[in-house]
DNA sequence: CGACTTGTTGATGTACATCAAGGTACGTGG
DNA sequence: CCACGTACCTTGATGTACATCAACAAGTCG
């Protein structure tokens, strides 16, 4: 393969993001092509819907700060949280390949996106390979986060669950520089865990409170620490 | 977007495929691209591996006839099955595109798969925007497939999670030609559908057979008649 | 030569005790 | 006020153990 450089890269390089060194060069071309593909920025509320299972948008959003979650509902009102939307991650990428959209995607803080146009995704296809590279790149990542959850919440135990949810946060937190050396701020309640993990709120502050007795994390009022690297990893297997 | 026809597409067209109505028409330079990027047939036995975690395959497949299903393990063995393939599946993007496999891929039943080089995946999309196109609507698709997986296991009862899974499959099989009107034959063992959906087989089995009582499906000898359809889709929402 | 046992194997069915997880309810605390 | 904490009882799910069943292969006998 003659692509250059095998590492991690996303599609948005206009933005704060090109500080970041997880991400490659863009060249002038590339650059210039993102800018007229790039139609604005918005910022949307905690709390506050960025995209709606069923709605088709017209919008590509890349993530320029804050933390968001793409979810699923049953009818009945059933939650599963499928994954997290970081800086550099991209949303609504499902709804202009495919006809619809299958699950939502909720802002979990403040978060600032920059907008991209949906129809003009084909010139992505037909102009700039090494960019639709990228685009494949980023779905094949996102499919692999979501074998390790379904991995997750099929066989593993619940503490162990929790255990693999944090380091799995804290490595993507890292890799965006949103963390010190062992803690960061994970902006999410007991319910959003729960959701995350397959299982009731109950259970899930028990368990929580269980890692904690153990010594393996802290995490209090937003801010998570971990205590025990090794041994947390040990735990997620 | 100006892409023409946006329905279901496959890479691989110069295989039996092509006469399945579910994908697209190539284009005879398409056709000609794909005949050079093939580098073979092979088939492979049931319970045999076609992918294996952790190492890195030269070989992107796409499913001819047969199924299969990708699938993840903790160290301890506990298995959790991530999907399942069926003819038009393509098998081994992630590990093409990111730098490692984080699941295997075991036959099912005995398989027939085309061979691709993956050396030769840059060129996809360097030269054919339409196919590297299709192959990130492949990709999409199967993370919408893995959504509803998650929320399956994460969030539906034992009861319904078969349900879903059995209509999951039904639809699959159906679109591929593999159906008659209300039955089909995934080829299963009651540990495949406990492993799919993060169960025991004890209760895989108890919770299979109350379906059986419900008279919602008639499930022997590899055989899967669906008796009341309507049911079955309210029971897994 | 074909039909009839027998043994083996892998999948399925079922019972029981145990345990993990759920739901409701009501507390605290920032 | 909303998120977190915790107690109680209930229910769903697990694991072990063992019985059954169909499929297949090999050997035996009419």
């Amino acid at each position: 393969m003659d692509y250059p450089g095998n590492g991690r890269r996303t599609a948005c390089d206009l933005c704060p993001l090109r500080q970041i060194n997880v991400f490659r060069k863009f060249s002038e071309e590339e650059l210039d092509f993102m800018r007229r593909f790039k139609t604005g920025e918005i910022s949307v509320e905690s709390g506050a819907l960025i995209l709606q299972e069923g709605v088709s948008s017209n919008h590509l959003y890349t993530v320029l700060s804050g933390w968001a979650f793409r979810f699923n509902t049953l009818p009945d009102g059933r939650r599963q949280i499928l994954n997290f939307a970081l800086p550099g991650d991209f949303l609504g990428l499902q709804s202009s390949l495919l006809t619809e959209m299958n699950h939502s995607v909720e802002a979990l803080s403040t978060i600032q996106l920059c907008v991209f146009s949906r129809e003009r995704l084909w010139e992505f296809y037909k102009y700039h390979p090494t960019l639709s590279y990228d685009l494949t790149w980023l779905a094949a990542r996102e499919e692999q986060f979501l074998d390790g959850h379904l991995l997750n919440v099929g066989r593993r135990t619940a503490l162990e669950r929790i255990a693999y949810l944090i380091l799995h946060l804290f490595a993507r937190a890292r890799d965006v520089g949103l963390s010190s050396s062992n803690s960061f701020s994970p902006p999410l309640t007991q319910q959003h865990l729960a959701d995350t993990l397959g299982m009731s709120v109950v259970h899930a502050n028990k368990t929580l409170r269980r890692l904690h007795e153990m010594k393996l994390v802290h995490w209090r009022r937003k801010q998570l620490r971990i205590l025990d690297l090794t041994k947390l990893e040990k735990l997620a297997h």
